[in-house]
RNA sequence: GGGUUCUUAGCUCAGUUGGUUCAGAGCACCUGCCUUACAAGCAGGGGGUCGCAGGUUCGAAUCCUGCAGAACCCA
């Protein structure tokens, strides 16, 4: 078998991705004799593509489930896709308008025709991708949020969660998408970090009484027109005399009272507030203090409506009149001046178009209680955030919790399940099919004759959220009518086997935006639900930027396409790359040096397997004794490995693993363990060897295989003969068998040191690599140093190593290892002098150490009050550093250099 | 404005309840090598008064206070 000189890893990838798909390596179900291990995907759009966030949270979801299931726990990871109602929406919108179609010329179900050729055409991309990515997902169970099954639960949710009482229909003051012409969560609102710059008008209102006047400052005078009074703050004296005075609304000369309000800011703008309770949560919050009149203004669109009051505003979208309306108070001689401030405006997450505050009745889920249960099993570590710190962060965002405004004004989602028969507000009923929605109305109206063709549906969707937030209960079908008490809207879980198993799941695996949005509401519905928690664990991963730590986004254009990447660095290597400089929670400042670390990683081991391979083995020879130790050693260091790599899985530590695994193999493996053993060339290695040799590459490919799933199946299955359809990624995870050799572990480190100071004597004194030199070593560890001499011999290729010192007259060049002088002997003649100043130098460090320990051992408050194993390890210090003084002074006196002690 | 977190080598980060040879890693950097697995490589090396100022302690990167700066969340 021919290997290239280079891993190709576009060679194997696909091929391996196929045979785990053909072997149902990947699909789960629930086991007894197994402990299962569950992980469900954060669903991404249905109809997005991936970006670097999702090669990183999907990487690590990876590395848990594939490394749980070689752990022979049953893995189950459950992929999907979410519809993301605005976001989808707008796309197809869009698309519409680019064929000259607006959506407003559609009926609902024309237009739903489009967006699910839309899903059709786009949906589940994705997902391909993240194939190419090595996701081990069992792909039979994939769920997309607006399947029958999953539209049906949220319906049904909706239901119970409204004759429980939570969810409600009111007047709020929302935040509103004129262009969308959608309502928007809070968290759909978006502020430029460094605010906009904005006008701010100073304008004059006279008062009523013509006393005089009073001068307001305000960034939106278009709202004028629906003021309904000015507030100043009680505190204030300037304007104590005008509270209970009447002021006049320019151009429509309402009369609106003067009122006294904590809320006003002194220091803003002139102290005098306009109050316009329609347009401003603030304002609408002193309107119902003070029982002021609430006059609306706006359309929908964002334009002004007739109750504006001035005819030629009317239509006009509101930047247009809020130009028309300065010229106008100038004109009017009421504008004082315009200064320009920055401040903060919001706008749509999704169109960028400015929100408005807007009143409209919306639905809401009450969350004080619903959320009660959720908060607690945060702060009890029932469900476990890491890192911690976002404890803090969630208990805040709970305990301040507000109403969840669940209804959007979008057609693509799941439609409300309100019915309406009357105009009255509260003409509705709440029903999951429409005949129950008949008879509940023949009730509710007292009018027995009503048909479902007087019902009129909602024409509302609800937020993405309120679908995805039932993801680790839908996915598993618990709401179908077989395990869903609608009496006492609970679910019985064990009735379904599927999540009877794999409920809670394991791990969360998510970033810290949608903590919130997602996170917290998925707790919420587990507990309401199952009184249980979705998941143990939730791994709140950092966001990608780049290496500028800017986000990544498409407007910036500082986004890598991931399938690039992986075209040119391999899914093993990007996959690497990201996690390389990940730790949980930490933003992850992306380079594409990191991938390109990974790619070479790859091409690491696929040498040393080159190299392995290479070998020819003599049968029945013996290992000998370098071997062996060289094997144990190797072997030692493996379970001090896989301690370190069951400690940092336990924390998700991730980056942390697969550093120890990226040093153990370049460095100990590669550069110092097939070093020691590797025969001459043309030589063969003897048979114990070489089967040692190939159960490590074995057991090391099992511990790479979560982070490297592609070279290490290409590797493993070149590395002995594997049945038909057996695969790596079930081939046992390697575990800790027993306490690791630390004695063996130092004497090799001893060894590894000596070897390097060798090679250091060598590249300073220029001394080529092939002469091979003698050595002395004066130790009292002589037996020691024999031992591991035929290694030291061979990696730092000297001559031979002799005990004591070397002969008169034979050029040699000292340095200390530990407490023993060693003197590596060269040909021609040597620089005493620099000698002497560079063992002057150590000499002087050691001195200066060992006077800082004496010093420290000499306070007897230090020798009283610390702990005796530290104070041991004081007096420790001082012995050694005592030893090493009296190695170099030695050496020193030697080259003749007179010592003062 | 309120809250949370952070500030350690040129860069990205570790540093576990304060206590091992005067703070570690990876990358980058410098020097020498195309040595028959690998130049996507090998060998060696330099680099930090742990943001600043105080305090507690025998002992502080680690605990406390203040200041400066950054990020995130909420308003």
């Amino acid at each position: 078998m021919e290997l290239a000189k280079k891993y190709n890893p576009a060679e194997v990838e696909d091929k391996w991705y196929r045979y785990w798909l053909e072997n149902k390596v990947f699909s789960a179900k629930p086991n007894p004799e197994k402990e299962p291990y569950c992980i469900v995907i954060p669903p991404p759009n249905v109809t997005g593509v991936l970006h670097m966030g999702h090669m990183l949270n999907n990487t690590i979801q990876d590395v848990l489930i594939r490394r749980a299931r070689m752990q022979g726990k049953e893995a189950c990871w459950v992929p999907g896709t979410d519809h993301a109602s605005i976001a989808t929406e707008a796309k197809v919108v869009r698309m519409l308008r680019e064929r000259g179609i607006s959506k407003h010329e559609l009926s609902r179900e024309e237009f739903l025709k489009y967006a699910w050729e839309w899903k059709e055409k786009y949906g589940g991309i994705i997902l391909e991708q993240l194939k190419k990515l090595g996701a081990s997902c069992d792909w039979d169970r994939t769920r997309f949020t607006m399947d029958d099954k999953y539209y049906k639960a949220v319906i049904r949710v909706f239901v119970d969660l409204y004759k429980k009482g939570y969810i409600y229909r009111g007047l709020r003051m929302i935040n509103w998408d004129p262009e969308a012409k959608t309502a928007l969560s809070n968290e759909e609102v978006i502020y430029k970090e460094e605010g906009e710059i904005s006008k701010l008008y100073h304008v004059r209102y006279p008062l009523a009484d013509g006393s005089g006047h009073v001068v307001i400052a305000t960034t939106r005078p278009e709202t004028i027109l629906a003021d309904t009074a000015i507030a100043v703050n009680p505190n204030d004296e300037r304007y104590a005399a005008l509270v209970g005075k009447q002021a006049l609304v320019p151009f429509v000369n309402r009369p609106i009272p003067i009122i006294a309000d904590d809320y006003v800011d002194t220091s803003f703008g002139t102290g005098c507030l306009k109050v316009t309770p329609a347009h401003d949560p603030n304002d609408y919050e002193i309107g119902l203090r003070h029982q002021l009149e609430v006059i609306d203004i706006l359309n929908e669109d964002g334009s002004l409506n007739e109750a504006c009051g001035v005819e030629k505003y009317v239509g006009k979208d509101r930047f247009e009149v809020r130009k028309m309306i300065a010229k106008d108070l100038e004109e009017a001689g009421l504008l004082v001046k315009v200064e320009e401030i920055t401040n903060k405006v919001g706008r749509s997450e999704r169109t960028g178009a400015v929100v408005e505050p807007r009143l409209s009745l919306q639905w809401f889920i009450k969350m004080k209680e619903i959320s009660k249960r959720a908060l607690e099993a945060v702060e009890k570590d029932e469900v476990q955030l890491v890192p911690a710190k976002f404890k803090n962060i969630y208990r805040h965002w709970m305990e301040n919790v507000r109403d969840w405004c669940i209804s959007r004004q979008l057609w693509w989602g799941h439609r409300i399940p309100a019915y309406y028969y009357g105009e009255g507000e509260n003409d509705f009923v709440v029903a999951e099919t429409i005949e129950e929605a008949v008879a509940l109305a023949r009730e509710k109206s007292g009018n027995p004759h009503l048909q479902a063709s007087d019902l009129r549906q909602d024409e509302d969707v609800l937020d993405t959220w309120a679908s995805s937030w039932l993801w680790p209960i839908a996915v598993f079908d618990g709401f179908e009518d077989e395990y869903f008490d609608k009496e006492k809207g609970k679910i019985h879980k064990e009735k379904n086997a599927d999540l009877n198993y794999f409920y809670p799941t394991k791990v969360l695996v998510t970033a810290p935006e949608i903590l919130f949005f997602w996170v917290a509401r998925m707790i919420i519905a587990g507990y309401e639900y199952l009184d249980e928690r979705p998941f143990e664990h939730v791994y709140l991963t950092g966001i990608v930027r780049d290496k500028l730590g800017r986000k990544m986004s498409k407007s910036l254009g500082n986004s890598p396409d991931p399938l690039e990447l992986m075209a040119q660095y391999g899914a093993d290597g990007v996959r690497v790359g990201m996690l390389f400089s990940s730790p949980a929670g930490n933003d992850l400042l992306f380079d594409e040096k990191l991938c390109e670390q990974g790619r070479n990683f790859a091409n690491k081991i696929w040498n040393a397997f080159r190299l392995v391979k290479g070998w020819t083995v003599e049968a029945g020879a013996a290992m000998p004794a370098r071997n062996r130790l060289a094997t144990d050693w190797l072997r030692a260091r493996l379970e001090t490995v896989k301690q370190a790599l069951d400690e940092q899985f336990a924390q998700y530590r991730l980056s942390e693993a697969l550093m120890t695994l990226y040093k153990f193999i370049w460095d100990d493996f590669c550069s110092w363990y097939l070093e020691m053993v590797k025969p001459a060339f043309g030589q063969p290695i003897d048979a114990p060897t070489y089967e040692q040799t190939t159960a490590f590459f074995d057991e090391i490919l099992r511990l790479l295989h979560p982070f490297m799933p592609f070279i290490t199946e290409e590797l493993w299955q070149h590395l002995s003969e594997r049945r038909n359809g057996e695969t790596i990624c079930q081939a046992p995870y390697p575990q800790v068998q027993a306490a690791a050799d630390t004695g063996l572990i130092e004497e090799m480190e001893r060894m590894m040191e000596l070897i390097a100071q060798v090679r250091n004597v060598r590249a300073e004194r220029q001394i080529p690599n092939k002469d091979s030199l003698p050595l002395f070593i004066k130790t009292n560890r002589q037996a020691l140093y024999e031992r591991y001499a035929e290694i030291v011999k061979k990696m730092a290729n000297l001559a031979e190593i002799a005990f004591g010192e070397p002969a008169e007259g034979q050029n040699a060049i000292p340095f200390v290892l530990k407490e023993d002088e060693c003197f590596l002997v060269v040909e021609g003649s040597v620089d005493t002098e620099q000698l002497k100043a560079d063992l002057l130098k150590e000499l002087d460090y050691y001195r200066g150490f060992k006077q800082s320990v004496e010093k420290k051992l000499s306070n007897e408050r230090f020798v009283q009050n610390a702990p005796a194993a530290v104070v041991e390890k004081e007096r420790k210090k001082l012995a050694d550093a005592e030893a090493k003084i009296a190695a170099i002074e030695e050496s020193l006196a030697k080259l003749g250099h007179a010592i003062d002690k």
